[in-house]
DNA sequence: TAAAGTGTGTACTATACACTACACATTATG
DNA sequence: CATAATGTGTAGTGTATAGTACACACTTTA
């Protein structure tokens, strides 16, 4: 994360831990211990401003912090046989497997 | 889950409250809550011993209490931007259409 | 060269989570 | 009918989570 905000910081001075730690709500200095990997929490709320300003996926800055979006949380507790099932098969798939899968859904084909 | 420890009762009288609650290691007092429906949290060791006592599926007790296995979590977030996608895709797509997928991956049709 | 801006260290804080300890009244059992 | 077992109420506890507040030294900028 350190880095993917250094390089937005060459091209655009507004991009400076201070200015970034301001617009997602939070103290610079919490952000220094988050950006150098001290053991520190940041909240789901916090962590989707930051990856909207580093302009990272959202999915993945959450699993980084250890966590799941709550929208997929949620959709996984309605049907918790079904989804940990399906999950649990999928464990050993490659990408390319689950895409297509996702593909196939997605065009109808069910 | 109360109803479900009761009808066990009735044939068992290992069932009671009590002896379940030392059997998955919390006090009978927390148990009552968590029976009565209070707000009370369970760790997942506990929830999945509960389970194991009550023969209750696992993944849905976990979800009862607002919770997903720890083991579904690690799948999801060790490749985030592919399983967030499955599952989105899925969110509103029937049982029997999820299972059928889990079928297909299971006999190998990939 | 003074002021503004930078990243970081330390100490503290509040709430959520996951329980325990023990007393109490009621019901069942020998 | 004594006692063993049952479910429940209240109060307290420790750790995890998610931060704040402020001071400090260094670097740019006007």
């Amino acid at each position: 994360m350190r880095d993917r905000r250094l390089l937005l910081q060459k091209k655009d001075k507004k991009f400076s831990l201070r200015q970034v730690a301001a617009r997602i709500g939070i103290q610079p200095s919490y952000l220094s211990k988050i950006e150098r990997g001290e053991q520190t929490y940041l909240s789901e709320e916090k962590i989707i401003a930051l990856a909207d300003e580093l302009n990272e996926d959202i999915d993945v800055l959450l699993a980084l912090h250890g966590k799941i979006s709550t929208d997929i949380q949620e959709i996984i507790r309605k049907r918790p046989q079904v989804f940990a099932q399906l999950i649990r098969e999928l464990k050993n798939m490659p990408d390319h497997a689950v895409l297509k899968i996702v593909r196939e859904v997605r065009d109808g084909d069910w």
